[in-house]
DNA sequence: GAGTGGTCTAGACCACCCG
DNA sequence: GGGTGGTCTAGACCACTCG
């Protein structure tokens, strides 16, 4: 593992059996899998600061005696977080707690209104046109459908604390979107809506970005000077078993929208 | 370790549907794991067409019993590509392959020259600058660092097949930045110098972006006009205990660079 | 009810790292 | 050598879906 020069802030070192830590024996809730009780334990241990970052934690067998499970459980938990980011592991030599936690709810495809909320802010939309048309190619192969096969294209004005963000087009294949309610579009993303009507889970999305410049058009819907900056994102949202369920075009304010993102290596 | 290799492949005349695929009883090969050797033939299936977008796998009971693994092992190799999106379970029904599989490639945290040069483009870099300076708010707080910290901080104009495309500002600890020759930066990565110096693994990282206009400094060295479109780029790249390895600025020519990403819901 | 994935066990041997 | 994680087994029971 990485040797890494001159580490200033060692702290730790506790002699063993902080045995205090982590163990409450589980009083193992039923219809909980034990792996989950014991992620979530472990998990309110760092996020309350009991396990301090770059500290090590117990062994896998040695959790496994103190939860009561076999090891295969506690390897199951332990997977869960560091494949969130918060543990990583060294093999001969232990289970650290990572240094830096990465604050995951920007890189989660969210509902936009409900993220705003999160926030505190006031998310209002309004609606500025809602057609059935025919895909053209650029949209027919983002939804993975034939050329002039009819979609549902929604556009609308998003704004934060009355202020206009995001100039939005929402496209759906007209199956996925069969009678959904105009006004639900002011309070909900599209994929959301869609999810719910269809019983399909929504998984995962593709996004790309650009910069652009307003033109006048843009400029006027979000009240910005026209050549002023504008992040474009496209993104395409696709249910659990790989179908795209919605592809967007969204036009954001330069000076108000940013975007974060995770990476891995 | 070796089994000598004992698949006694008589049996397989199995009446099974589609017995013939997926299963060449896998020879085992000494030293990679079995999941691994599994998740490998799996996903050749999968790429070669062999297995079909929204077709259903063998369960797992029958993958281990065709590669002679347990279930766990089967599960393993399993959870690793449904991890990669290319399947996904559904609890009482199957494992399916996804209908899109999605280009990973774009979304890997990727050093800037391997990438142009798997897209057969050349990236070339010209080093503008590179100094020992004290850490800024701004550049301590993205690498963990003490206010007034050292640092090393790089810039470098960087191109693709001649062409400016982004103005780049590496900063790194100065701890970590020991011995690095100057005209390595014109060929990697700032962190997977690092990385190899440093025997550390580099694990995330994050970007924010902003869309914003070029002044008249930028625009000379993109070669753009003042006032065109910027795509502007943080990033703060994770070694793999959560330790900041790099903090990058990079300012992006609109008309030339566009990002990707993937969420998860 | 039959078949599937979800969880879990109680072991085992190995590879790796450290003192 | 002793402790750690990495892999693997051969079972088990449960929950879910579907015909």
């Amino acid at each position: 593992m990485q040797k890494s020069v001159g580490p200033n802030e060692d702290t730790n070192t506790t002699p063993e059996s902080n045995a205090k830590r982590i163990s409450p024996p589980l009083s193992k809730i039923p219809g909980v899998p034990l792996y989950v009780q014991i992620r979530e334990a472990v998990r309110r241990e760092i996020t309350d600061g009991d396990l301090q970052p770059g500290e090590r934690i117990p062994s896998e067998d040695e959790l496994g005696t103190r939860f009561g499970v076999s090891r295969m459980t506690v390897r199951k938990a332990i997977a869960d977080l560091i494949q969130d980011g918060l543990l990583y592991r060294s093999h001969g030599v232990g289970t650290f707690v990572t240094q830096v936690q990465i604050d995951r709810d920007h890189t989660r495809l969210t509902d936009f209104f409900e993220s705003a909320q999160e926030q505190g802010l006031e998310a209002t939309a309004s609606l500025l046109s809602r057609e059935r048309i025919r895909a053209n190619p650029k949209v027919a192969q983002a939804l993975a459908l034939e050329e002039g096969e009819e979609i549902l294209r929604i556009g609308s004005l998003r704004s934060l604390d009355g202020e206009p963000i995001t100039l939005h087009y929402a496209h759906v294949p007209a199956k996925l979107a069969t009678d959904l309610p105009t006004e639900e579009f002011l309070y909900h993303s599209v994929w959301l809506l869609i999810e719910n009507r269809n019983s399909l889970k929504v998984k995962r999305a593709v996004e790309h970005l650009e910069a652009q410049l307003a033109d006048r058009a843009l400029a006027r819907l979000l009240q910005i000077e026209r050549g002023a900056p504008v992040l474009y994102k496209e993104r395409t949202v696709f249910a659990e078993d790989g179908t795209p369920v919605e592809y967007e075009e969204c036009y954001n304010r330069g000076d108000r929208y940013r975007c974060s993102v995770i990476l891995h290596h």
